[in-house]
DNA sequence: TGACAGATGAGAATGCGTTGCATTTACGTT
DNA sequence: AACGTAAATGCAACGCATTCTCATCTGTCA
């Protein structure tokens, strides 16, 4: 969309992170995954971009990105995490039980909520998550 | 408290699986655990009740006692999952990513609202859980 | 261009959790 | 009270996601 969300070296520089096509390669992987990809699905689709991608430096920048809030993990239960670029809108995920599809729901108000809540009781919130297992109902 | 929190060899006939001593012990140990013990922990504590318990049937029975109810699991981020009696209450938790400490806030109206919210795109929640990484601020 | 800290690839190592298998045990039935 | 059987257990081996080690390579900055 806007020029600042595609200029991924530059983003890599403000992190003070050196611009490395593997980097590169990742970033732009997950700017257009509608999916939320574990390692192993961005190792793969990276070596369709540059082929010498190991899955240690998919880990490895997976954990910088994350640092530099760039991107956001996703911990699951019983299955690899997954990743996502950091969301402009806070947002939650429902992972459907029946096939594994992982479904997004906004959440600003709730998120809200809970750093009031949690401001009084003494505690900054750095990341807040909520994951939700759910099942397609059939109509009634 | 009433006598039905307690008894536990009930609780476990009640759930189709037989009574044992690892059981029992496992059971007591997580109902009188103010703090969230993950398997090792429990199986250190379990150990001083019946010496004989091994890692596998603790990972056993608590896959067990999750999957009957009784309990239930908190997966986190970069450690081993913990456990919990289920709670009579809706809650969350909040991890204090400074010292580790689990600690546990009401969220009744928040569940209710998400459950709403997911009713009407079509999903039955299974189960949500939101889990909070915090740090304590000091006085302003 | 040269120097060098930071990044990478390959594979070994780690750690949480699970599983196979032989043995034991809970528990309904004689 | 002893029996038979499926369920449960302990132990060790295993599986899998993630991290680490280390030798080599490469961005970046002077």
């Amino acid at each position: 969309m806007s020029a600042h969300t595609t200029d991924f070296a530059q983003a890599l520089r403000d992190a003070g992170l050196r611009v490395t096509p593997q980097r590169l390669a990742l970033l732009a992987i997950l700017m257009d995954s509608a999916d939320h990809p574990n390692a192993d699905e961005l190792l793969a689709r990276a070596r369709a971009l540059d082929d010498s991608v190991s899955l240690a430096t998919v880990y490895r920048t997976l954990s910088a990105l994350e640092e530099a809030g760039l991107i956001r993990k996703l911990t699951l239960e019983s299955e690899p995490s997954r990743y996502e670029i950091t969301p402009a809108a806070e947002h939650d995920h429902v992972v459907d039980i029946d096939t594994g599809e992982v479904i997004e729901i906004a959440n600003d108000d709730i998120a809200r909520l809970r750093r009031e809540t949690l401001e009084q009781l003494g505690y900054e919130i750095v990341s807040q998550h909520t994951l939700i297992r759910a099942r397609r109902m059939r109509k009634s």
